[in-house]
DNA sequence: CACTTGATTGGAACCGGTTCCAGAGCATTG
DNA sequence: CAATGCTCTGGAACCGGTTCCAATCAAGTG
C-alpha cells in the first residue's frame, strides 16, 4: 500500500456513503465519499465537534452512562449514525485496561471435546461482547512456550485451560500476571475448575458389576501432557469405585494410552496378554473404545460376549457402533467454565474446589452379560 | 531455567521472576513485587528512564529497528529484563493500527471440518505472532448479526470465512470496512478463496462408473446457510462429471439435505422411493454417508451390493465403517487460506479466482460392483 | 578548517478511547 | 439574596505504545 500521498486531510471524513441529500442541511465539515484509497476514521472527537458537545459527553453516551440529558443523547446518537461512527475496541481496551477478549487453550487431538468445549464457551459469551481467542495444543507441543505466549500481558482478560493440567512451575509463572484462569476438564488445587463428576466411574463399575463382570480393565488417557499434577483422577475414581463394589483391584488392569484408536488397540493387546484378561474394558474416550472394538474384532473376540467395552465422551458415532459410553457434558462444562471466568473478571471470588457436573451412562450393545465366567 | 532473552523481536515476552538481587542496583522506580493488590505496569517510559535513554530508542529496540547502537541495545534489553518489562499488545495495536489478530467464522455443525480448518489456520500462524479469534456459527443463526459483529472496526486485521458463503448484500456491508477477507471451502466472485477441487466429482464418478454404476444419487449439503450465491458448485461438478462419463443426468438424483446422519437417512428414503433408485450414492459428507449406510441397513439394503455409498471429508471413523470417501484437505485449505489472508494484510494483491486443492479418493468396502443391473 | 554526510538518539505528537474534576445552570432552602 | 445541592457538561490528562523530525556527534571531504 502506498501511503506516500498527502494525508493531511484536515476535517473529519465519514466512511458512510452518505445518501446524496439535495437539501444542503448542516454537515459543514463531513465531506463524505472521498477518494477510494483514503480511509479515514471517524473518532469520538469528530462526533463531539459535529454534535456540538464535548468528548466526555460522547463517551458517556457510548458507555451508557446515565448522566446525559435525553435530548443531548439523542442528538449525539444521530450524529454518530450520520457520520458512520464506530468505536474502536482497541482504544477502549487501552484506556479501560480491559480487552473484552477471553482466551482458551485446549488440545485439538480429541475433536469431540474440542468442538463441544468451544461451543459451550461461545454459548456463554454470545450475549456478552467478549470475543474468544483460541489456541490449540497439538500433541507434544511445548507447554511452556504456549502458556507464556498465552494472554501476553494484557491482550486478554482471562484464560480458560481445557483438558490440560498445568504444572506448578508454569502456574507460578502465570500467577505473576494476576490473570484470571479457570480450568475445564481438569483440576488443580490452586485454580477454580469445572470437571465431570467421576462418580461416573461408579456408574460404569456398577453397570458392569451387575452384568457379572469382575475383571475390569481401566484405560486412561495419559494424564498430563503438561504436568506433574494428577489430572482428573479418573484412575483413582475407578479404583475407589471398584473397591466400593468389592471387586479386586489389580494395577495390571489399569493402564494409560494415547487418546486415539491406536491407543485403544494397543491397550487391548496388553489386556489380552494378561494371564487373566479383563472381561470388560472402560476406555477414557470413545475413540479409544473404538480402537478396543477394532482390536477385539481383529483378535476374533466377540463384543460384548467375550469382552465388553465402555467408551467415554458420547460422540455421535458411538451410537452407530452400538457402543456403550459415558456421556460427558463437555459443552456445559465449557459454558460454566466461561461463566465462572467472567465472574472472576468481574471480581467475584473463585468457588472453593472444582465444580462437578454429572455424567450420563448410555447403555448400548457393547456391554452385555459375559458368556464365560 | 531462565529463558534466553529473545533478541529484539517484537512479541518478546518477559516474565522475569525477579530474583532477590542483593546488590541494590538502580531500580528506584519500578519496585516490582509490590503490595499484593497493587499491580504496577512497567512501561516503555520506565525502561527508558532506567536505561538512561529516550523512549524512541526503547521502541526501536522493541520493534527490531536496526538503527540502534549495539551497546545501547544491550543495555536496554538488560533493563527490560531487570524490570520485567512486557510490551502491551493493545497499546501497540492502537498506534500501529494493527491488532495482530485474525478472525475466523465457521459453522460448528461439521466437527471434522471445524477442527481441521482451525488446525490448518493455527499451523499457518503459529510462527507469527498473530492470535486467532474464533466465532462459530450454529445452524440457523443470524448471518447478518454475526458478520457485522465480526471484526468490529479494527479489532482484527482480517477475516477468514469458512464453509459459509456470504450474500452479496452482506458483502457490501463488509466492503465498507476495507477489511481483508478470504473464503475457505466456499467461493464468491468478489473474494479470494481456497476450495477443494471438485474434480473430485470426476474421480468419484469414474470410480463408480468403472464399477458399473449408471444411476448415481448425488447428495449435497444445503449450499448456502447464508447466501443466495451458489457455494462450491459441487452439484454442478457432479452433473458435468456425469455428462463427461456419458451417464444420464436426472435432477431427481440430485438433492440437498442437512449435513447430518439424519440428512443422509432422509436422502436415502427419497432415493429408495424413486421408480429406479440409484445404485450408488455420493454424499456431501461422511456424516451424511453414515446416515445413508444406516438407512440402508434399516431398509435391508446390502452395502455395497445393493447400494454403494461414497462419503466426503475423510474422517477417521469412515475407516471403521469401511466407507469409501473423498478425503478433503481441510487442514491444508485452512492453512493456505490463512497464509493468503496474511498476504493480503501485508498488501499483496489477491490471486485471481479460487485456489483449488486436490482431493483424494479413498476406496473402501462401501463401493463394489453392484449385483443387479 | 568549514561543510557535508550518516549514524544514533530524544521526545513531542499522535493513535482513539475513558476518567475525573471543575464548572455551569437551575431549583430549592434558610 | 446567599447558600446549598443536583444534574449535566467540557476537556485535560491519561492508557502504553509508534512515528517522525530535529538534534548531536564523529567521520569524511574539498
Amino acid at each position: 500500500m502506498h501511503t506516500s500521498w498527502p494525508t493531511a486531510q484536515a476535517g473529519a471524513v465519514s466512511v458512510v456513503s452518505r445518501a446524496t441529500d439535495s437539501a444542503g442541511g448542516g454537515t459543514p465539515i463531513a465531506a463524505a465519499a472521498d477518494l477510494g484509497d483514503q480511509l479515514t476514521v471517524v473518532t469520538i472527537r469528530d462526533v463531539a465537534r459535529e454534535a456540538g458537545v464535548g468528548i466526555g459527553t460522547v463517551s458517556r453516551v457510548l458507555s451508557g452512562h446515565p448522566a446525559v440529558a435525553t435530548e443531548t443523547r439523542r442528538r449525539i446518537e444521530a450524529t454518530m449514525q450520520r457520520l458512520g461512527y464506530r468505536p474502536s475496541p482497541v482504544a477502549r481496551a487501552l484506556s479501560r485496561r480491559r480487552t473484552d477478549i477471553l482466551e482458551v487453550i485446549l488440545p485439538s487431538f480429541n475433536p469431540h471435546r474440542y468442538v463441544e468445549v468451544l461451543r459451550g464457551i461461545e454459548e456463554a459469551i454470545v450475549a456478552t461482547n467478549y470475543a474468544l481467542i483460541v489456541r490449540s495444543v497439538e500433541r507434544g507441543s511445548d507447554p511452556k512456550r504456549i502458556l507464556l505466549d498465552a494472554g501476553a500481558h494484557d491482550r486478554v482478560d482471562g484464560i480458560l485451560l481445557a483438558s490440560l493440567t498445568p504444572t506448578d512451575r508454569l502456574l507460578d509463572l502465570l500467577a505473576e500476571r494476576r490473570m484470571p484462569i479457570v480450568l475445564v476438564d481438569c483440576t488443580h488445587p490452586r485454580l477454580p475448575s469445572v470437571i465431570a463428576d467421576y462418580d461416573g466411574a461408579a456408574v460404569v463399575v456398577a453397570h458392569l458389576r451387575i452384568l457379572g463382570h469382575r475383571r475390569i480393565g481401566v484405560l486412561n488417557r495419559p494424564d498430563e501432557p503438561w504436568g506433574s499434577v494428577k489430572a482428573c483422577g479418573r484412575s483413582t475414581a475407578y479404583r475407589l469405585a471398584m473397591e466400593a463394589a468389592e471387586l479386586p483391584f489389580d494395577p495390571a488392569y489399569h493402564l494409560s494410552r494415547d487418546d486415539s484408536a491406536e491407543g485403544g488397540r494397543s491397550a487391548l493387546e496388553h489386556f489380552l496378554g494378561l494371564p487373566e484378561p479383563p472381561t470388560a474394558v472402560a476406555a477414557a474416550s470413545d475413540m479409544q473404545a473404538i480402537g478396543v472394538l477394532d482390536g477385539a474384532r481383529r483378535h476374533g473376540r466377540a463384543v460384548p460376549d467375550e469382552i465388553a467395552v465402555v467408551g467415554e465422551d458420547g460422540i455421535e458415532f458411538a451410537s452407530y457402533l452400538d457402543l456403550t459410553t459415558v456421556r460427558v457434558p463437555m459443552r456445559a462444562m465449557g459454558c460454566l467454565g466461561a461463566r465462572m471466568l467472567l465472574g472472576l473478571i468481574e471480581g467475584e471470588s473463585p468457588p472453593v474446589g472444582p465444580l462437578r457436573l454429572p455424567v450420563d451412562l448410555v447403555v448400548r450393545g457393547s456391554t452385555r452379560r459375559p458368556s464365560d465366567d
